[in-house]
DNA sequence: AACGATCCCTGTTGGC
DNA sequence: TGCCAACAGGGATCGT
């Protein structure tokens, strides 16, 4: 699944293909990708075409490029959305819903099979009004200090693991590293957020860091089912390194305990009960 | 305000 | 073997 990881992966392939390029020949293809500006996919061809990218950055797990002529383009990959960069010659994918040529001959192409992601162009006061505006600070780039953290998980009462589902507190993790974090800091993932200590805060925020260093390096988690992968068509291999996610049932790597999950806010959480406390 | 439930969608999987 | 229900989940929305 993507998440801030794949995400920015996809975010350094999409550089190279789009900044300071023009976009030309929009096209999109499906209602759902064009949600966020009405379900009209004219609308968001007509926004694009002809418009100069500035330089793709992330939010969370949000594409966000700046346009000349002051709107912004934003993109979501969703379930499972990826982008393709290629020359336009092979065949087109199933699924793709969008699809530019760039002014140097280069096609971009948007890949979603369930039709979560989306790809959007906003003007400043449509911007305020996405998820975009509700993050948090981004996982990765501008982490919060434990203090932070703490002022803004203080009274909270849902648990840790759906706080970082949330976006709020901090963006860009997902079900996948949320998981692997929570099992990396020895943190019970139903831990209400409020009652976690300085301590675990920080051991929490030292992991995130940990393990999403370590799935950037790696090229993302392509999961067997519905497979992630790269702008250039390969497979991320962080997989292997999972050590709790998909591994309910199976004993832990570190004690040896067996794998338990749990649902949490419509999500199956998978920890240790060896190694993670409240 | 905080929190949980529900919905969207389709490829894959598991049970019968 | 074949069919079909269940499952997967990021984010928006709604009800409590």
């Amino acid at each position: 699944m993507p998440e801030l990881p794949e995400v920015e992966i996809t975010r350094r392939h999409l550089a190279d293909a789009i900044d300071g390029r023009r976009f030309m020949d929009v096209s999109v293809r499906h209602p759902r990708t064009a949600r966020h500006n009405g379900g009209d996919p004219a609308v968001v061809e007509q926004r694009l075409q002809g418009r100069k990218a500035g330089n793709v950055a992330r939010h969370g797990k949000f594409l966000v490029v700046p346009l000349d002529g002051g709107m912004t383009m934003v993109a979501h990959l969703g379930m499972s959305g990826r982008f393709r960069i290629d020359d336009g010659l092979g065949p087109e994918a199933p699924h793709t819903h969008f699809v530019s040529k760039m002014d140097d001959g280069s096609v971009v192409s948007f890949i979603d099979p369930r039709t979560f992601g989306f790809v959007a162009v906003f003007d400043e006061v449509e911007l305020e009004s996405t998820g975009l505006a509700r993050l948090g600070p981004d996982a990765w780039e501008t982490p919060p200090s434990v203090s932070d953290l703490a002022v803004v998980l203080r009274g909270r009462k849902a648990p840790i693991k759906a706080l970082l589902l949330d976006q709020g507190p901090i963006a860009g993790l997902g079900n996948i590293y949320a998981d692997e974090a929570l099992f990396l800091a020895g943190i019970d993932p139903r831990t209400p957020g409020g009652e976690l200590t300085e301590d675990q805060l920080e051991g929490l925020l030292t992991a995130i860091r940990l393990v999403l260093a370590g799935a950037i390096e790696k090229g993302g988690t392509s999961l067997d089912d519905l497979a992630y992968l790269l702008p250039d068509g390969r497979a991320g291999e962080n997989l292997t390194s999972l050590q709790v996610y998909g591994r309910a049932g199976e004993p832990c790597f570190r004690c040896g305990e067996i794998i338990d999950k749990v649902v949490i806010r419509a999500r199956s959480s998978h920890f240790c009960p060896g190694c993670q406390h409240g």
